[in-house]
DNA sequence: CTCGACCTTGGAGTCGGCTTCAAGTCAAGC
DNA sequence: GCTTGACTTGAAGCCGACTCCAAGGTCGAG
């Protein structure tokens, strides 16, 4: 198949594909006199990559894991594993609260976000709450420290 | 407060609250001769903002409804909420598989991601595996289509 | 043999989300 | 009064993730 019936099929723009392309997320794909052909085993690849986008991973992490599967796994993979395991258990868990929150306020008629209760149902439990003051030690602060931030994906289209 | 302690105590950048008043997200601060005093409430607001963000919602989106807040609840608050919440459940459906799949690789020695059951752990269970081909009717393809983008924030520091 | 649809490349542009920089202001201690 | 450190502003820069554009090549139907 070529460029744009993948394309078509992955609901993407070829220009999406020669940049994943480009950047290593996928093989460089056979040619035909300079046209690239695909089998369907790119829907695949294309299918994982959204997904784990879409998941938080950012598209150097994902060319991480993937090509890892190209050759024999690299050791990076179950190190790689490891360390994104906490971040994605964190995103769920924001995510989740957030959910949460967006349920409440769907429903509710309260006149103010606090009434709603965003941040009580949005923030860990706060030790003190009211007192929200804490030392100012790097890294620790506000709801175990807003710090160390380095989530997710940016989507446009 | 001055903003450069609130930064400390959040653990952000001063830049980044000035950066967040300037788009509204943060209401103009109160001035004395010209520089920004808060009180602890505006950390509140940071740690929502944090997570929302984190979260999947954009800057624009977690405006819309903290700005809500701030005056009696603006009508699109439960509209925002609820075309927002199946965009959160699906980012949790997808966080979800890629951590079992992550968990499964923390620990595998497989010689391909897709011996790690990658596309299988990630994806909706296909139709008819093997077959991934359709109609490439628009917005609709590959687990639900990869189209339809638009999630979740960009996070650098 | 031409036409139109589709492909190629490299480079520039866009957008969200920030940070950095330059040039200047403010306030507290010596 | 002067220095020092934290603050101010506006403008520019940066990065990730793409898209768009121009100038051309490929190919199958008519």
């Amino acid at each position: 198949m070529r460029i744009g019936e993948i394309a078509g099929q992955a609901g993407v723009r070829s220009s999406l594909i020669r940049y994943y392309e480009r950047i290593g997320l996928l093989p460089a794909a056979f040619r035909v006199s300079g046209q690239r052909r695909y089998d369907a085993s790119v829907l695949r690849r294309l299918a994982v990559i959204d997904v784990a986008q879409r998941a938080g991973l950012s598209l150097d992490e994902i060319r991480h894991l993937v090509d890892a599967g190209s050759e024999p796994i690299s050791d990076r993979l179950p190190d790689l594993a490891r360390r994104k395991l906490p971040e994605i258990d964190a995103l769920i868990d924001r995510a989740t609260r957030v959910r949460s929150w967006l349920e409440t306020a769907a429903a509710c008629d309260c006149q103010t976000i606090d009434e709603c209760g965003l941040f009580d149902a949005v923030c860990q439990p706060v030790p003190e709450a009211g007192t929200v003051k804490r030392s100012a030690h790097p890294g620790g602060s506000l709801t175990q420290g807003l710090r160390g931030r380095s989530q997710a994906p940016t989507r446009r289209t």
